[in-house]
DNA sequence: ACTCGATTTCAACGATCGTTGAATGTTAGT
DNA sequence: ACTAACATTCAACGATCGTTGAAATCGAGT
């Protein structure tokens, strides 16, 4: 592995964990087993070297997005996919990245979670990396929901991203609230809820005139 | 209004903006207007002023949720209230906080959200904070949903909690996807929409054996 | 063997960090 | 007027921060 995935990898696990604000350039760069200047040999900042953690997994988050969408709609030649189908398309490709037990791409959404709720750069850095297809998957949302309005579908898709992010983020509190009876890191109860929970909110949102 | 409150409001403001480790005690002390020494006579460390600004409020949205449950309980002396209802219990004291446009509330619902979903404290500090609350909150609900497994009340809550702290970050997000068409500040849209969703969502998995 | 560009090491810069101790000012009770 | 508790100011500590320039090392092409 070359070195400069190696300081991304750190970054990545030490951002995710304490926030951007919260590590040095020397933490990074010990975890990653280099010098400090090397930080600066490979990237413009510290700033720069954030945007490319975000930036590298993004991509391909989109397009695994993307295909898991387009093979639910290859399913339904002549109708609209379910509510529930787009939305496990949407959040299936999360479950199989962290099944196959990649601790990386777990940093990689604990770090979103963070950024999704920052007032600093949840508005612009979201934006920037995932719009484009969420608003692809909106407008599958609103075919399978004819007749729902844009203010009632962007709100869903609002309390669907919290929700979203924060099981992902795997804190750890619902392991506290629930006294053990419910584990952060259970992806099988996490794929038989989700969809479930939120198509539902989706639905009764879309027919509440 | 004493040092000490300006002090804790400076804090709160700062940290809800850049978060704990952005925020330096001399940015804090300098927007109270006070010198800097002066935070270690009020408080014992920066992380114990954190602390105090997290528990100064919680105690008080305490206070008014378990207020808004029990007057909606106390309008069913026979059978249970609905899901909507004790969840707008839940979520209605938040939007009369912000309502009264006190600036101060918007600063600590940014914070609670980034502390929901920091790995680092949102396990232990919204335990700390908020736990017995949520636990006669999920009380109500498992009487308002019989048969309804621990686990499906647990997870149900634990989105309802994602989608409320995300929302109430105010992050401008939903600005930009939506091109404008909705705005996070907009209360009377999310107090229309967030219980109807989010009681669907509960009652869906609740109903799902 | 020599060169040249890519990579890495080493040492350091000024700035800012959290925190502290001692001195000073303020206020209320005697 | 004296005191004692509270409140505030000033100056500074060692540590760490993000960042940089120059020198050393490496590897592929001639």
């Amino acid at each position: 592995m070359t070195t400069r995935d190696r300081i991304l990898d750190a970054a990545e696990a030490l951002f995710a964990q304490e926030g951007y604000a919260g590590v040095s350039v020397r933490q990074i760069m010990s975890q990653a087993g280099a010098d400090v200047s090397l930080a600066y040999y490979h990237f413009k900042s510290k700033r720069d070297l954030f945007d490319q953690v975000m930036l590298r997994r993004a991509e391909h988050l989109n397009d695994i997005r993307l295909e898991a969408l387009e093979a639910v709609e290859k399913r339904h030649p002549d109708d609209a996919p379910t509510v529930e189908e787009i939305i496990g398309a949407f959040t299936n490709p999360l479950l199989d990245l962290l099944a196959s037990d990649h601790e990386e791409w777990k940093h990689y959404f604990r770090l979103v979670a963070q950024i999704n709720n920052s007032p600093e750069w949840g508005g612009e850095l979201m934006t920037r990396y995932f719009d484009p297809l969420v608003r692809r998957f909106i407008e599958a949302l609103r075919k399978a929901l004819p007749g729902c309005s844009d203010e009632d579908l962007y709100w869903s898709y609002h309390f669907l991203s919290g929700a979203l992010t924060l099981t992902f983020a795997e804190t750890g509190r619902i392991d506290n609230l629930s006294g053990g009876a419910c584990r952060s890191s259970d992806m099988a109860s996490i794929g038989e809820r989700m969809p479930t929970f939120l198509a539902a909110g989706f639905r009764t949102l879309a027919a509440c005139k």
